[in-house]
DNA sequence: TCAAATGATTGATGGAAATCAATGAAATGC
DNA sequence: GCATTTCATTGATTTCCATCAATCATTTGA
């Protein structure tokens, strides 16, 4: 974290992490280590546009996003911009133990996230084995979310490629979310999506225009419903599966 | 490794990893866990076709893909098969400390893998600090490679796909090589593809019709040279590049 | 407040690609 | 060896989508 909103910073409310993927990693170590964990956490905004981690440099932060979205992005040459992933709540950035960024980490939105110093996390990750294994296990979860955007982006249609986009943030969304899924029984989950339609279409490798008659055409066919281009209501679960043209995108729900 | 090719295992051939990256990562241990590592890797040969990890279930072994090409794959319930990923030489299958693996790993030709027990290999990574800081660095490189793939298939057209996938082999391909790189200077560089047009159609979410079209497009434009369908000359790298669409795939060559 | 700018949407059109259909080529089995 | 199957390729047609252009909505700034 090279740059922050000064002044943004303080200590970790607790309260925030109820139900959090991070709070059940804490909650597996051991109560020393789990309070000397606690303590290296600072919560901080970011505004939007904000550098987290700057192409070519060594992160001196690592952190989780806790609201919000990141973007991982590569500025080309000539100027345009390459998106190469996002970061949604729960996910983390900065590289521990390995050097610098080949990208440049962005704050797309206003953004919430617990930060840590990089370095006094490497130590505690090599002072104790639970706190490796949780660190390893997160680090193998984001491999498969990776994967997992593979496939998103493998859908043939416009339509198709869309569709996984939401089914995936629909099951962060849900996994994020506290107490007992109101899911499963047909309410529409609502979401937040922080993306310019420009930004939505380049990572799905499309032009906005295309993107806008996606949306439309599943709003047409009741699967979702788009209060405004950022908020949408997610109708139909079942649909938008079948839709995306695979099952693999819902099964961790 | 829960199947494979019975009797194909032997000892470790340290020549094959000359210059390779697990040699790489062996290098940098201490001599005495160095000794240890070296010994808990054997050599072997798998089928085409054979199963390394099933779907649903924990793998027993980890390893090292040498040659050839494993693929994660999904079987939808209708019989159809989605491919995840592939795994080329030098990439890391199997979960250490993650679980059941959600889709199967299959070899797609004959492969040749280095693999390990998993539990032994936990074993050591949990008592070296260093053997642990190399897993760690192998795990981020993975999620690096799979941020790549999202490049890859974030491209709009067929034919961009498909250079960004030939850009990828070929740099695989040219970082496994032994000794100096024969490349710069202008040479053709083979690539033995082992998937059939149809996997690598639906790898890259287009039609086998549309992805034969492009692989004549770059022939066409001396950009490749098709000898068999599995077997090319990538002529222009240069060209390859700007095909691609962007220079990201080719800055680790 | 209003003008200007930005973003989202809609329409029209040419080009790209999916699809259907057929042929050629190679591998496989008997 | 030949028949059969599988795969790759090519052609014709339809569908989809990128692009250009215009309009509408929302936000921004003076």
């Amino acid at each position: 974290m090279t740059q922050h909103q000064p002044g943004a910073h303080r200590a970790l409310p607790y309260g925030k992490l109820a139900n959090g993927k991070l709070q059940r990693l804490l909650d597996a170590l051991p109560p020393d280590l789990r309070l000397e964990m606690e303590g290296m956490w600072e919560y901080r905004t970011l505004s939007a546009g904000a550098v987290v981690i700057e192409d070519g440099q060594e992160a001196e932060r690592i952190g989780y996003v806790l609201d919000g979205i990141l973007v991982m992005v590569k500025e080309l040459s000539d100027g345009r911009r390459h998106i190469i992933g996002l970061l949604t709540p729960y996910d983390m950035f900065g590289r521990a133990f390995n050097g610098a960024s080949g990208y440049r980490i962005e704050a797309l939105t206003d953004t919430q996230v617990l930060t840590c110093n990089r370095v006094q996390f490497e130590h505690l990750i090599a002072r104790s084995i639970e706190a490796e294994q949780l660190f390893l296990r997160n680090l193998l979860d984001e491999l498969d979310a990776a994967r997992e955007w593979v496939i998103a982006l493998g859908g043939a249609k416009v339509v198709q490629r869309l569709a996984s986009l939401l089914l995936i943030l629909s099951r962060h969304k849900f996994n994020g979310a506290c107490g007992k899924p109101t899911f499963a029984a047909g309410q529409p989950l609502n979401l937040h999506i922080q993306l310019k339609r420009q930004d939505i279409a380049h990572y799905l490798g499309t032009s906005p225009e295309s993107l806008s008659r996606s949306f439309h055409q599943l709003e047409g066919d009741k699967i979702i419903r788009i209060n405004t281009p950022y908020d949408i209501d997610v109708l139909d679960l079942a649909k938008l599966t079948e839709v995306a043209g695979n099952s693999l995108l819902l099964e961790r729900i």
